[in-house]
DNA sequence: ATTATCTATAGATCTATAGATAATGC
DNA sequence: ATTATCTATAGATCTATAGATAATGC
């Protein structure tokens, strides 16, 4: 059914192997690649399109630029993210804060360090503080603002006043973000066994004693499901 | 005495105030501010000899390269904090390893965080995982190896074993360097509180309890003269 | 004579568009 | 007829070099 030679349009010129993806996802696991391996001004459309097997042009049929390219990535990465940040705030029946904070906190050290690509790593270009890219930026901030819920309902920080809340929420949030830093420098560390050590660092950064850091990782282990 | 005019050379043709610095420190700073909130890839040689007042091919009379710009400016940031480190390391009658390690975190944060620009943001930049870097990786593999060896003098972490450690000090050292992600998103927050917030962060990381935390701040400050 | 700068430019890109072409669909 | 791709290229860069020039130094 899905042997190739059914396909409309002209041909590519490199014919190599059928991907399974779709030309349009070709393109955004090369630029993936791309981007976070050589950073985006210094990787160029050529190299993008050509590694995911045609030409320069024909990129412009499904991205009306590069920029398009590093948009979509940005906001994909981020926005299943949320999602599962939503979905603990709301299970305030299934577990304690401390461990659905723990929870969001190793699962998205997996998503950052995890994948095929350090996906992470696009969080770092400098291009991505311009203003193309607005729509990343509020959903970032909608994900952080999660975290500083889920922080103030933990007993270490729940006398905090407004502003050490904030500092505190931007420190553990900048400790997950910053994760990417140390996988970039030893990529090939088993990504569970260090989300799980950046998720007990996060909570420590939060105050919980390390006494109870046993109890909230099995208590976390049971939010998998949500 | 150093009226201007007295200068040897051509003079520039874009005449503007004399900057008090040499001709390279000049391109130096510039290339700091543009490399920092453009990325290096982005920065044209031209837009860096020109925010330095002179044109773009003068740059060559100081520098090989763009390259050698970045080189030399990764370099000048981890030096004075590893020979900061080093001194910290030999100091172990001034005060006890957790009070060291504490000065040398918020120290670091201001260093990366304090100066005119955003001097730690060069540590994001892509293009310097690239062996052209070499020096700068060296050093600053040091400075992580000064981290290791006071946090395996401190109470908490004294008992770990090698591959704990390790992880600890990945865990430490990628706090202090993710502080810079925290700092882009908010440029204008007070340096010394947030470095002594981090420096908080980065002990309760290393295990230390609350509660002698106050203690630990209290001998970290006799510590400047070190 | 030495120095710091300048002007000019070769050669190598890079992005995005215009328009042709080779498939399938009907 | 529609679609996905291709080839070709205009226009705009960007880096690094060659060689001229305008100061001071002796």
């Amino acid at each position: 059914m899905s042997t190739p030679g059914k396909r409309v349009g002209r041909p590519r010129a490199a014919g190599r192997l059928d991907s399974g993806l779709s030309p349009r996802d070709e393109l955004l696991a090369a630029a993936a690649e791309l981007f976070t391996i050589r950073g985006y001004a210094a990787t160029t459309t050529r190299a993008v399109a050509e590694r995911a097997g045609m030409r320069q042009a024909t990129m412009y049929h499904y991205f009306a630029g590069k920029e398009d390219l590093l948009a979509e990535l940005l906001e994909s990465t981020v926005t299943p993210s949320l999602a599962l940040a939503h979905r603990l705030l709301a299970a305030d029946e299934a577990a304690p804060p401390e461990a659905r904070l723990w929870f969001l906190c190793s699962s998205d050290v997996r998503l950052l360090c995890g994948g095929p690509h350090n996906l992470g790593g696009l969080y770092l270009l400098p291009e991505v503080r311009s203003e193309g890219f607005a729509g990343f930026h509020h959903v970032r901030l909608e994900l952080k603002e999660a975290y500083g819920r889920l922080l103030a309902a933990t007993e270490s920080c729940g006398s905090l006043d407004k502003g050490e809340l904030a500092l505190r929420t931007d420190l553990v949030f900048g400790l997950i973000e910053g994760v990417i830093l140390i996988h970039r420098s030893d990529p090939d560390r088993p990504t569970d066994a260090f989300a799980a050590a950046t998720a007990d660092a996060a909570l420590r950064v939060a105050g919980v004693v390390e006494g109870a850091l046993a109890g909230v990782r099995e208590q976390a282990v049971g939010l998998a499901s949500v």
